[in-house]
DNA sequence: GGCTATACCTTGGCCACTGAGGTATTCCCG
DNA sequence: CGGGAATACCTCAGTGGCCAAGGTATAGCC
């Protein structure tokens, strides 16, 4: 934990989150995480590209080349179906957690 | 991440907090953790000794051999003043983290 | 023609956590 | 009084995510 990164673990799921709307490409997740948590959330790219390729492999996420707006070639990611599911068992867990963590923390309302 | 455990990294903010009323011995901390929270959050003994020893050279915590109530021999936990700052620092910190997480999952009302 | 931003990727090293193993003592049940 | 469960401490190998740093290539702008 070296300060201003992610608490381990929830990349996966901010993700699959990010990308359930429209597909993505990778540079564009990172970015939007980043911008929507004002900067608190900032995803290192030697993170990002890793759990990109994880979530394809465990069949999450899949991905497809295109072009971007501005005609740059870049690589686009959907959620599956799996993944859909991943994310919804997923982001009750991460709910029942902090929630538990506020609860520790909160005692005495400190 | 293997599925039942923390989110790795809160486990130092749990400690500390558990151990800001009275001193406890690291045993009772990780039953305090897990009972406080109903079984969502189980500390690993394998986790919990080595974040105490963590801690303690880090001169956030102090520690005292003691006895239990039922008079066994048991290491007892303090928070140092610096562990108390450090303590405050990183709640906020979790705060802001675990803030961002829900806004980001939270968007679009899920 | 050169800088910045976009867009992808990999590698080494660090470090937290799991799971499994180990020791010793006290309590409780039969 | 024998034995298992709970208490209480600890360590180690293995796993795996993350950071920092490095690398490639293209588009846009002045």
């Amino acid at each position: 934990m070296s300060g201003s990164d992610l608490f381990t673990g929830t990349l996966d799921l901010l993700i699959l989150r990010t990308v359930l709307g429209d597909p993505l490409h990778g540079y564009a997740i990172g970015k939007s995480i980043r911008e929507g948590s004002d900067g608190i959330l900032s995803v290192e790219e030697g993170a990002l590209y890793p759990a990109l390729h994880r979530l394809e492999r465990r069949d999450l996420l899949e991905s497809a080349w295109g072009r971007t707006d501005t005609g740059r070639r870049a690589k686009f990611y959907r959620v599956t179906e799996a993944g859909r599911a991943h994310l919804s068992a997923e982001s009750r867990r991460w709910e029942a957690f902090s929630g538990a963590v506020a609860t520790i923390l909160g005692e005495t309302g400190g």
